[in-house]
DNA sequence: CTCCGTGCAAATGGTTTGCATCTTA
DNA sequence: TAAGATGCAAACCATTTGCACGGAG
């Protein structure tokens, strides 16, 4: 998503559009590693020196409402923000925290399988596969 | 797990058997809706009516140790604890926060063949699927 | 000019930790 | 009697909320 359909996207469901959202939108969108809100923050606030966490966190429900991020919750951990809002697996290392994306036909195909015996409407879902990451095992 | 089986597996890995980690135990072993650890220490408390949160939370951390019960962490919300390690879908309603275990053969075998696609070896994995209820839909 | 967004400060709430006492083995 | 468990109180910390000011439309 580009400058342009973010502001179209924020004016049509009526938000008002600020330098801060704008940052913090552009930051989380593009981001690749699930950042978690301190992240965010400490990116945006190079540019924005008077940003509070405040602002991050209204931003990121407001885009968790629009459905163009979602949130991972963890055990005592912060959370982590995925722009990724389409069916796929969270790699999760347990020693790091490093998580990255995987997604294939094969695995949209055999997901769409299961939910299709489960007979259910999902409204989401959300699927971790948690492992120890090369880095952390040297 | 019968009270021997628990017993004996405490021993065996070191810990003592004292009457509330084994009330403890035999609760959250037997549960079957996913309780939070308040909802663990308010059953629990009625035998044992000196019984704190923390001994709770030490006795959950034991046994997600031993790998005995899986912890499910949220946003904002309490975490829930499972019983039940094996390879399974949490079904999770959005509205009540209801959760349920969806297991089959199929499923085992779409998921094994998604790992196995993957060439990862993991430690662990977490699959909910997000729906309102039947209940909640009424 | 009005409404919403921002940011400060304070509150919240689940979970963890320090420490003294008690219990198991 | 030594090691570990319990429970109280306090700490922790990510997140949320109340409120006054400021900026967008």
């Amino acid at each position: 998503m580009n400058k342009e359909q973010l502001v179209s996207m924020l004016r049509k469901t009526g938000h008002k559009v600020t330098p801060q959202r704008l940052a913090i939108c552009k930051e989380v969108l593009s981001s690749q590693e699930h950042p978690t809100a301190e992240m965010i923050f400490e990116r945006v606030a190079k540019q924005y020196p008077g940003l509070s966490m405040t602002t991050v966190y209204h931003t990121l429900d407001m885009l968790k409402k629009l459905e163009l991020v979602h949130e991972l919750g963890f055990n005592s951990k912060p959370s982590r923000f995925d722009p990724n809002t389409s069916t796929h697996i969270n790699i999760i290392c347990q020693k790091c925290g490093k998580i990255s994306d995987y997604q294939s036909e094969a695995i949209q195909d055999y997901w769409n399988r299961i939910v299709l015996e489960m007979k259910l409407e999902p409204v989401g879902q959300r699927l971790d596969i948690y492992v120890v990451c090369e880095d952390c095992r040297n």
